[in-house]
DNA sequence: GGGTAATCGAGACGGTACGTCCAGTCTTATA
DNA sequence: TATAAGACTGGACGTACCGTCTCGATTACCC
């Protein structure tokens, strides 16, 4: 776990604006896993609203001004545990989105496990507690949505794209919108609980959107 | 503001258990009522997370205990202030779906309102932090979904029955997930800020749903 | 326990100087002596410091308003509540300080049973508690001393003036000094646990001050 | 004030039994004797039963948990606050009983000169406020007789050996009770409040146990 | 014997202080 | 100079009682 060594320190995520912004050539990248570590555990263990910064520095067998020193917050510690997260899981850079020329079917098969993903408290747990602290820290949130968000929504247009220019969908298609018809209605259940998220719930989704509700129906 | 004359107590958000509940035909509707709004206020000056109990028990002239008597969280709290917020404006119970026969104007028309609601901060804000707070505390969440969110989905899915019926819809529609394609993006814009929520988009999204991304195009 | 029917309400202790004095005549006495023996009961249990007020009224069974009209404090309940106590031991009025003739040995006797009375923890603790409040307390302390203190004291220097006139004293002894000097040492080292009290100190103690007063005396 | 640096953090007043002691070496003087003299500032204006941590914190600029981590209880604040406050009067250690030879003009002296301290607020405020503390919690009384009443009887006590040994007593003389005649009719004066406390009494009781104890010896 | 005025049990209320927890800053000593 | 450790100021937590204030339900006196 936790990968990539030394990112540049928390830029920008903080009000704090550094004074003196330390030296991150001689940072400790012992600490910083074992901080980031700490902290996933502990959201998983306590709940986001329960995880104090100084129970991640005692887990973590660390001073608190050393997580001070790096991070604004203890969001922005869990955003980049999340990173690391994701990015040990997919080391080679960023995560491949099928495409084997049958659209639905590959649609069907990203939300399937996006459904399992979101089904793993061990990693939704952390993205749970971030999406709610961004919904309220507008800085955060702008973080979050650029670092994890947006990467993972350009691959679901890349894809659609691809299928515009494929002819398998119309050429006038809002692929942004399209995204969103896609990746709203399950995060929302993920989030609002209103209804269990299920591999049934994600392809009737992926049909819907692909086919339209009443598509072809007033036509008739 | 704040409404319908002292409603049950708390029922179920808090984990407490109260070792004895207080007895509620001798609660004060004058400080009940204080502490919605001075919540409310509250909520729209510091954002939610600096929003403390003491504060609001300050603001309304009241003991802390008062509040920690009748409600269990600032959660609590301010759901209850938000479905005081909306019985005000709804004082006769629940608010009309309009039907006018045009299923796609209705709905833009209802969802354009949707869109200058999460506009006005005064009443996006509690809804906001209610969201977040709901996501990571599912207890509170369960409590936000079936008071709030419910029965404003139940209207829509009212709505699409009656289209349905019409002949409006296919009859095999899938009334829920319907609903949660035109309330889902709109509100996974709203929370992730990931672009801005204007009336065209609306109207885009419900043509869209009731179109079909692709409809038509791949059948021809 | 709990005796005399109906004294006067709590007449001075209190700075209240009440809006509109209670009509004694209509006083529940069941109430009263509940009171009494609940503050007596919970002084034993928790201590002085831990009685409440509340407490007092949850074990007698009683509104705490129905305290509060007839006390002014914990305290003056507690002043009350030995009043009763000692009212009990002694039901035909005053006590009745022993004169043999022998003055060593009638104080010896007396202080003898005042070791006794303050081994037991059960008269002890309030009276403790009361001396520890009045030397916080003035006014409390005036009332404590005027009602449980001084009596006793003044049968201390009856017999010393019986015995003064008996020729047994000096005819110029200081009578209250005397007093004095039997009764603060036995009191410091009961309040202060500097060392233990047992009947032997009392003894040496009435032999010391006899000693010195009639000194000179039997010298001539 | 507030003299002698950094005793030994609160051994064995509180029950707490600390989960896990602070490092003493590490203690800001600067807090501990703002703390000091701020209890002894307030303890002379509102009264040791109104006194409280919180006034203590604000007063001395200090945080709440600073005072709970070194103390138990206000009243162990006050115990040192005391300690300091006799410390600074004499800090050349102990102070030092007056020896002319002159055993009866010795004790009237000091008792006089404690008279006088017994008249001055400043510092009998908490002296009085310990004593009372002390009557009721016997772990605190302890520590207050051990740290500053002892300290004292035993200089009495060295007084009158010095004066047995000089043949100014008689052998047989018990010091101790000797000493408790002289303190206990005085403090006893001075708590209960029974009768003012002036110099006049002060050498009338020495007189009285002079004469009492060397009675008969004189006559020989 | 019904009217009425007070006390009574109960407990909600506005407050104050409690003792605890954590945030974020600062200091000290290692390495 | 970054670190582990942890004391510091400060502020909010949730609880316990304070003393006051309604509430019916007795209860005792007066008409």
């Amino acid at each position: 776990m936790s990968s990539s060594p030394l990112p540049a320190p928390d830029a920008g995520t903080g009000p704090a604006a550094a004074p003196r912004s330390p030296d991150a050539t001689r940072r400790s990248d012992r600490s910083r896993r074992a901080i980031l570590d700490a902290a996933l555990d502990l959201v998983g263990e306590v709940g986001y609203n329960k995880l104090t910064i100084e129970a991640i520095a005692a887990r973590a067998g660390v001073g608190k001004q050393t997580i001070y020193r790096w991070w604004s917050s203890k969001a922005a510690v869990l955003l980049d545990a999340s990173l690391a997260l994701a990015g040990d899981a997919q080391p080679e850079g960023v995560w491949a989105f099928p495409d084997t020329g049958d659209l639905a079917a590959d649609l069907k098969s990203v939300m399937r496990a996006t459904v399992d993903e979101f089904a793993d408290e061990r990693y939704a747990a952390p993205v749970r507690a971030l999406t709610a602290a961004g919904a309220t820290d507008p800085e955060l949130g702008a973080r979050f949505t650029e670092r994890l968000l947006e990467p993972q929504l350009a691959l679901y247009e890349d894809r659609l794209r691809s299928a515009r220019e494929a002819g398998q969908l119309p050429p006038d298609t809002d692929l942004r919108l399209t995204v969103e018809m896609l990746v709203g209605p399950l995060t929302y259940r993920w989030l609002m609980r209103t209804a269990p998220l299920t591999h049934a719930y994600a392809e009737a989704l992926v049909d819907a959107v692909l086919g339209g509700a009443g598509a072809g129906w007033d036509k008739s």
